[in-house]
DNA sequence: GTCTATAAGATGATAGAC
DNA sequence: GTCTATCATCTTATAGAC
């Protein structure tokens, strides 16, 4: 029945560490020495688990879908009117917004792209689409029961909205202040409820 | 009469280099040594011009605010109507998406934020500041002429509008697309001037 | 202003012992 | 899986000659 480990994979933690360090500091501000100090191993043992830092960017982004994609599914489960399931897509980025002073990890990678493996660019084109796809279906499915009106395609508000939340992170950020986040979506959010 | 240099100064060069090396790889992914390198001098000269890489980021982004406020004033000239002047500003973020690979100096720092000295966090912070002001103006002089339909303060308007426009820019370059920006800004352009 | 030389430390990565 | 030891290279920065 002990199916769960009651202590956190060294891979696990590993990742969890490297995401947050990617999300405060970025990709090319933090280091292999500086994981191995924090989780309490050597850097060597880093590498055991990711043998390059390409490798370990692109388990990074996997992880992170798969963590929105149960966020996705959960909201789904949750919310049925498209109104109620595009205000619970933007309360995630709400969370990490707030959290502390980190922003997505797709929006921080979107900024360093120019200096990432292939592989690893790949994975963060993956990301944007797994949102842009899941929002166009909400935005369909509110275009046809009256709850939004877009000013445009499903498919580019769908771009509008993501680009919109990863900026509005970026910019709330650099003022070390979240209200500026809400200040921004909300904006945004109320252009596409209004009737 | 000859005030104006033939060869710009290396001091300028160094600047130019700079804002362009951060505009595609980040703040901490370019070195004294890619300068030198790129500009065919050593390193310890482009110590000369700026000492240390907090002087050269504080100079960078000082000179990038002067050249964006010289543009926001081109416009002031040029363009008459609220709806003139918005759309103006949108193109000037619309060249840098479509100039090869940048994004706006400004939305790099803020990804970088956190690694950057007092000093030059201040500088980033007024440089939204700049633009959020400017901004403010010609929404409210649309509001009042009904050029525009505002979901927000013309503070919190201008503040959705800067962070989408980071964002659309971050989002497109991780896409290699700048269409992506087009698509993205043209349903904010939109939902503002729609009545 | 630019150079050579150098410093002190960080970086991603590997080999091989335990 | 983790360790020690090591590597070649890069990083920001300084001292002092030309």
């Amino acid at each position: 029945m002990d199916t769960t480990n009651a202590t956190t994979s060294t891979a696990e933690q590993i990742l969890a560490l490297a995401c947050e360090l990617v999300q405060t500091r970025g990709y090319n501000a933090f280091s292999y020495r500086d994981l191995a100090g924090q989780i309490g191993i050597k850097s060597a043992s880093i590498h055991h688990h990711f043998p390059t830092k390409a490798d370990l960017g692109k388990a990074m982004l996997r992880r992170y879908r798969e963590n929105f994609a149960d966020a996705l599914e959960a909201i789904d489960r949750s919310r049925k009117s498209p109104s109620g399931r595009l205000s619970a897509y933007f309360d995630l980025f709400r969370q990490t917004a707030r959290s502390d002073r980190g922003v997505c990890l797709g929006g921080m990678l979107a900024a360093d792209m120019l200096t990432l493996a292939p592989e690893v660019q790949a994975e963060l084109r993956a990301f944007f689409a797994d949102s842009e796809e899941w929002l166009k279906g909400v935005l369909e499915a509110g275009a046809a029961s009256g709850d939004f009106s877009l000013n445009g395609s499903p498919k580019d508000v769908a771009l509008a909205i993501v680009s919109a939340l990863e900026g509005a992170m970026m910019v709330a950020r650099a003022h070390a202040d979240p209200a500026r986040f809400d200040r921004a979506t909300r904006c945004l959010l109320d252009s596409l409820t209004k009737s």
